[in-house]
DNA sequence: GTTCCTGCAAAAGCTTTGCAGAAGA
DNA sequence: TCTTCTGCAAAGCTTTTGCAGGAAC
């Protein structure tokens, strides 16, 4: 059941608690790019005594060992996503939903010769979402 | 001295006012990506009277209406940009500056046929800016 | 046993809201 | 004049901090 997390943590050298596991677990079952508050509210229905600044902390040093990403495409606040091969993200204005986008650019490379030490490349796109337009369309 | 940002606000039907202008020109005099307390503060030393709820109201006035843009990469604070062509942003985990980039992805066409419709393109870049790296090397 | 983690409460930081008086068209 | 905007204060959210008890190794 948590094999796949017992040994991701062991990879990245980081200390395992039944917290920790859980929320990488969410994550990674989980693609819909969450708050902290809805990881929260989600993983405290099994387990009721789990604590918001755990999530906090626990999401802090998965970030910073790799094992998720954050996202800053709404502004307002922090989302998080299992990290797997490059993609991008699109934010719909209308319904605020996140959808995950696969495009690659072949100009990133020279990206790397520009002087700055590359290593997070995030791309954000904003706009109406099909879904939306189709709703938009069924109305006229 | 207004003139430029007089005619931008009327042509965006955006009612006049000196706050409306003085925020403007900041944005585009100071290509510093800043936060509301950035533009607050610099502007409040030339009008004391200045509150920061008006900062919020006209950047999102602004924002509305196209005439700048708001950069998210931080995560924590929103960031303000005046809008001009299409540009990047690379931050510096280090010094936490804010570095315009540009590189053109020629694959970015195929986006608008995503079945989306794409009205924002963001490409944000993190790591160690050159700066920085010198600066680590001189120690060496 | 030592170190690091969790969970609670309080605080801090950024942004939004409500409203009265003031300014723009 | 009518509408919209500004500025103040208070509230709302997200995130951080301090610390005592508890769990991991």
């Amino acid at each position: 059941m948590f094999e796949k997390y017992v040994r991701l943590l062991k990879e990245s050298q980081i200390k395992i608690t039944p917290q920790r596991l859980e929320i990488l677990k969410y994550l990674d079952e989980h693609r819909t790019h969450p708050t902290v508050e809805k990881i929260y509210s989600e993983l405290k229905e099994n387990n009721p005594a789990l604590s918001k600044t755990t999530v906090y902390n626990s999401v802090d040093i998965l970030l910073n060992h790799g094992l998720i990403q954050s996202i800053t495409i709404s502004g307002s606040e922090l989302r998080y996503d299992f990290k797997r091969g490059m993609h991008h993200h699109f934010l719909c204005k209308k319904c605020g939903e996140i959808i995950d986008i696969n495009v690659e650019c072949p100009k990133l490379g020279s990206m790397l010769e520009c002087g700055h030490e590359v290593v997070e490349v995030h791309g954000y796109f904003k706009g109406i979402c099909k879904k939306c337009i189709n709703k938009k369309k069924e109305k006229n």
